[in-house]
DNA sequence: ATAGGGTTAG
């Protein structure tokens, strides 16, 4: 840095500038600085106003989204550079709809302006969250006549759209073409991957990087997406070697890495360990907490959950739970039959919490009391907290489980015609509502569901699953008896019923 | 005069 007194004398707007930069991201004192740009009429000169834009843009207070869209629709006589911002905080920010970035993307085209690699990383992030491919396709290809698709800026921004649009194979040759991997190029194409469902690739390509000596350092981000494919492989035993590798590398878990860690011990069914993860977090946020919560329910904890639920309540943790976090304890108390105290907390979210109980509320509820047998008590809540008309599809489907789960078969068939009216189009419930027609014993009925489903030419996707044991593939189908082996299936299935009967009634 | 890419719960 030059000593100050070397500079320029400062411009007219100097005092200005530096007023935003020391209201920083902070909407009102932004808009205080903003009132004096209008009074002293400097509002239009195009570096104030983009450097205005930039900090509220930057901002994290969830009421700023109405002040930003003004911002972005106000913008004076935009040149390439404040294009370019408009379409970064449009995409970026998500209180202002992406969809805002594209328009500001097509009207500097359609003014002639030319597009920089700034442009087409800010326009490829929105085109990824809108998963508009045909669009990121045009972009690319745009790139590429501007001579920008050698840019790793634009060639990193490509490799995460054509990932999040699910296209990880383009996205892998994008990479491939890469003279420069950042960890960042690195990252992308790792959750990519992950999150097309291709964990093993993902893992397998995180090792080559860690093998090469010219590839960069894994940091945090590498390790919160190889957790997710640990989770999705049930692979616990990498899950310990990563956290064997960040106390090597003196990584330590951040509130995301850590919350990566309890979700990937609970999802490979290593409670415990997800506990221990839990108490040695030095950072912990809502959404650690509700991790940990959701552990405890999913493998039927319920009173771990709701000792965590009141200890994350208490007095000193300045942690408030949020609906997130209501779904966890509200599925855990369902899972573990625990009504009073799952009736008690959707009685005290509202009151006490703030919290507005939505369609995902009403149906843990639903389910919960539906699975302990209170079925009327379901009913009588659908009535009570959903306005008539209104009850998605998600709370038909749970009062149908729990009415063939306790045999009332007349109180299903309701249900299930409630969800034919809600979603006629699905030919599932058309299956489900047929089933339990022939469950209540009503067999004209079941006859006018199928011809129905018949004449409007509905098919239920058939299910299946697929098991590979040693490079043979083997497809199953519903009712399929077509494997050679098929009597010894069925055999090992009942055994298996036999089992967990036994293990439920212990 | 002003700016950039990836990662967070059911």
């Amino acid at each position: 840095m030059e000593d100050g007194t070397k500079f320029a004398p400062p411009l007219p707007h100097s005092q200005i500038y530096h007023a935003l930069v020391r209201a920083g991201t902070r909407i009102r004192p932004l808009q205080q600085v903003h009132a004096r740009m209008v009074v002293s009429g400097v509002h239009c000169i195009r570096s104030l106003f983009t450097k205005l834009i930039t900090l509220a843009g930057a901002s994290t207070a969830s009421n700023s989204g109405h002040y930003i869209r003004c911002l972005l629709h106000s913008a004076p006589n935009p040149d390439g550079f404040l294009f370019n911002t408009l379409i970064r905080v449009s995409s970026k920010s998500d209180r202002v709809s992406s969809a805002d970035s594209i328009f500001f993307y097509r009207q500097m085209w359609s003014e002639g302006i030319q597009p920089s690699s700034y442009t087409f990383t800010a326009v490829l992030k929105a085109c990824g969250d809108h998963s508009a491919l045909r669009l990121g396709r045009l972009l690319h290809s745009q790139a590429v006549v501007n001579e920008l698709d050698e840019d790793c800026y634009v060639q990193t921004a490509l490799v995460a759209f054509y990932s999040k649009c699910g296209d990880v194979g383009i996205a892998r040759m994008v990479f491939d073409r890469m003279r420069e991997k950042s960890i960042v190029a690195w990252n992308s194409i790792i959750s990519g991957y992950e999150q097309n469902g291709l964990a093993d690739e993902s893992v397998e390509l995180f090792f080559e990087m860690n093998k090469m000596d010219s590839a960069p350092k894994a940091d945090s981000a590498t390790l919160v997406s190889l957790l997710s494919a640990c989770s999705q492989l049930g692979r616990s035993d990498l899950g310990d070697w990563i956290r064997d590798y960040m106390s090597a590398k003196g990584i330590e878990p951040d509130a995301i890495l850590g919350t990566s860690l309890i979700n990937m011990y609970s999802r490979c069914s290593h409670v415990r360990k997800a506990r221990e993860v839990f108490d040695n977090l030095k950072q912990r946020n809502v959404i650690s907490w509700t991790a940990m919560i959701s552990g405890y329910g999913m493998h039927g904890h319920g009173d771990e959950a709701m000792t965590l639920f009141h200890e994350m309540n208490s007095e000193g943790i300045r942690i408030r739970p949020n609906h997130v976090t209501f779904v966890a304890i509200l599925s855990a108390c369902g899972h573990a039959g625990l009504v009073n105290e799952g009736r008690r907390i959707f009685a005290s979210m509202k009151q006490d919490h703030k919290v507005i109980p939505k369609m995902e509320h009403h149906v843990c509820m639903v389910d919960m009391l539906g699975r302990a047998g209170f079925l009327d008590e379901a009913i009588e809540f659908i009535k009570e907290h959903i306005p008539a008309g209104s009850a998605g599809p998600e709370v038909w489907t749970a009062m149908v489980g729990a009415c063939k789960l306790h045999k009332n078969f007349k109180l299903g068939v309701e249900a299930a015609e409630r969800l034919m009216c809600v979603e006629p189009n699905n030919p599932g419930h058309y299956v489900l509502l047929s089933n339990l027609y022939a469950l209540a014993g009503m067999t004209d009925d079941v006859e006018t569901v199928r011809n129905k489903m018949v004449r409007r030419r509905l098919k239920k996707q058939v299910g299946y699953s697929m098991i590979e044991i040693d490079e043979v593939g083997h497809v199953f189908r519903m009712g399929d008896r077509s494997h050679s082996q098929t009597r010894e299936l069925y055999r090992c299935l009942d055994e298996l019923m036999l089992k967990t009967c036994s293990a439920v009634s212990d």
